[in-house]
DNA sequence: ACTAACGTATAG
DNA sequence: CTATACGTTAGT
């Protein structure tokens, strides 16, 4: 079947289907949308939006057990040395069980094409919720959770004025009020100076394709210069913290040496959250108080995590849109009047039978596909690696699409506006989800070395062997964010944001 | 000094 | 709500 059509309403008492395009559902809860195209054959989109992982992991790992994380939570790092206890091979890859959500409902809309194209708006910023989706079925890589904000606050996080990123050491566990009280006006975008296009990720090695709006724009293709955006091909999505940001305890600047150099305790780590940024040691020195309990680190975006005292103090969720401005910059410029939903490209649901057979253990086959150099003119399926980071909400151009435009491939387009791309090879790029996946690897082990509480258990939940698929994280110090719960109480729910980004 | 483009303001 | 504009910053 050429198109993938939603023509069964989900059973799902949380799923409303209004009409034959807009789904109501609570994304809190497990979206399950069964839709049978054709005769019998039945496929089923389940997806998990994973809520707070809270205790006990259920007897649906081995369902969850493909499905990922972008965040590496640290645990108990007692053993320091992760020889006798070799950590997973994937760490990042962990199992969530879905859980109902304690906040309010909140109603999304997906928004189905009959060209089988899923489109979500995911929750807003503020909604003080979390989502993460999950993907069971092939057919999932056709959506999207698009985010977006309709308000943007300014100054979610307290800067000084003099150093944009030596933010003024709060004494004070961050709080909503901790985020509201840095709301005020008085600083600007050189506040939020804090990412850079990394330049290594897919497209940050695509040439500009002179074609979209941006580039129109860009006076070397003719434009006049004003709206000052970078080509829609080429968002990044692995954005990195510039040269000049720097640990606001002991204020030294990151530098233009590459991530790849830096040593471990040079990295900068931005809180999520608080959008604070150290070192770990100086964290750590910071704030030894928080040290009880360990950061989340995330996979997907480089110098990047949630720190101790966010997840202590149960920091709210800011809104996505606030911690990743190239996101929501994305989201705005790419969405021709769909009100924020990202439609992705179609591929066939055969295809992709066959691709998910081929991705069955796909996480070493992965780096067999060879994601890279690949055409935005080429359908799905979008290989493994590119799942992941939909997953996580990476905004990627490669799979973001307007609809309606004149591309050749139909499933492929961006309004017209995004040129074939077969032609293109990046020298420079090397899978960046693996090296991302590497470099949280190397994050992950050195991370343990600050965690304090090395036995501890302050969490009093380390009982739990948590026994899932994360081999024993506690032994080797790591736990996987399906283990956070046994490391945080039922009131400290905490689920990382994703990232778009 | 120059280009690129991030984050935000604001016009439409 | 979206698209555009632009001050400002980052990198070269």
């Amino acid at each position: 079947m050429e198109h993938f059509l939603i023509d069964h309403v989900s059973n799902d008492h949380l799923l409303t289907i209004t009409g034959q395009t807009i789904i109501h559902y609570n994304y809190n809860q497990q979206l399950s949308i069964d839709t049978n195209h054709s005769q019998n054959d039945r496929t089923i989109i389940t997806e998990t939006l994973r809520g707070i992982k809270r205790k006990s992991s259920t007897s649906s790992d081995d369902m969850q057990q493909q499905h990922h994380s972008s965040f590496h939570h640290l645990h108990h790092p007692h053993t320091q040395q992760q020889s006798s206890h070799p950590p997973p091979p994937h760490p990042h890859h962990h199992q969530y069980d879905t859980l109902p959500m304690q906040q309010q409902t909140t109603t999304n809309v997906v928004t189905l094409h009959p060209s089988a194209t899923i489109l979500l708006s995911g929750p807003l910023a503020g909604s003080n919720s979390s989502q993460q989706q999950q993907q069971t079925q092939s057919n999932l890589a056709n959506y999207y959770v698009a985010q977006q904000q309709q308000h943007y606050v300014t100054n979610y996080h307290h800067t000084n004025g003099n150093n944009q990123y030596s933010t003024t050491a709060s004494p004070t566990p961050p709080t909503q009020q901790h985020y509201q009280a840095n709301t005020d006006k008085t600083t600007t975008a050189k506040d939020r100076h804090k990412r850079v296009r990394c330049k290594q990720c897919e497209p940050c090695c695509r040439d500009d394709c002179s074609e979209c709006v941006h580039c129109k724009d860009m006076p070397k293709f003719g434009g006049v210069g004003k709206m000052k955006q970078c080509c829609l091909t080429k968002q990044c999505i692995a954005p990195i913290l510039p040269s000049t940001a720097s640990c606001q305890v002991c204020s030294k600047k990151k530098g233009s040496r590459k991530l790849s150099q830096l040593k471990p305790e040079e990295i900068l780590y931005e809180c999520e959250r608080c959008m604070e940024i150290h070192h770990l040691p100086c964290f750590h020195t910071a704030h030894p108080d928080s040290s009880t309990s360990e950061g989340v680190f995330s996979d997907d975006i480089p110098e990047t995590w949630l720190c101790p005292k966010c997840i202590t103090a149960n920091t709210p969720e800011p809104p996505l849109y606030k911690l990743r401005p190239i996101v929501r910059r994305t989201l705005v410029t790419t969405n021709k009047g769909k009100n924020g939903l990202i439609e992705l490209p179609y591929s066939d649901p055969s295809q992709q039978q066959q691709q998910q057979q081929m991705n069955v253990n796909h996480h070493l086959l992965q780096q067999q596909q060879q994601p890279q150099h690949h055409s935005l003119a080429q359908p799905l399926p979008i290989s493994h690696s590119e799942l992941h980071h939909l997953h996580h909400g990476h905004l990627d151009l490669h799979h973001l699409y307007a609809t309606g435009g004149g591309n050749s491939n139909p499933n492929v387009n961006l309004g017209g506006l995004l040129p074939n791309h077969n032609d293109l090879h990046c020298d420079l790029y090397t899978d960046p989800y693996e090296a991302m996946e590497n470099e949280a690897k190397k994050r992950c082990l050195y991370a343990t070395m600050y965690a304090p509480n090395g036995n501890g258990d302050s969490s009093g939940t380390t009982g739990d062997p948590s026994s899932s698929i994360n081999g024993g994280s506690s032994n080797n110090g790591l736990v996987g964010l399906d283990d956070l719960s046994t490391s945080l109480n039922d009131s400290d729910l905490y689920v990382p944001q994703m990232f778009a980004v």
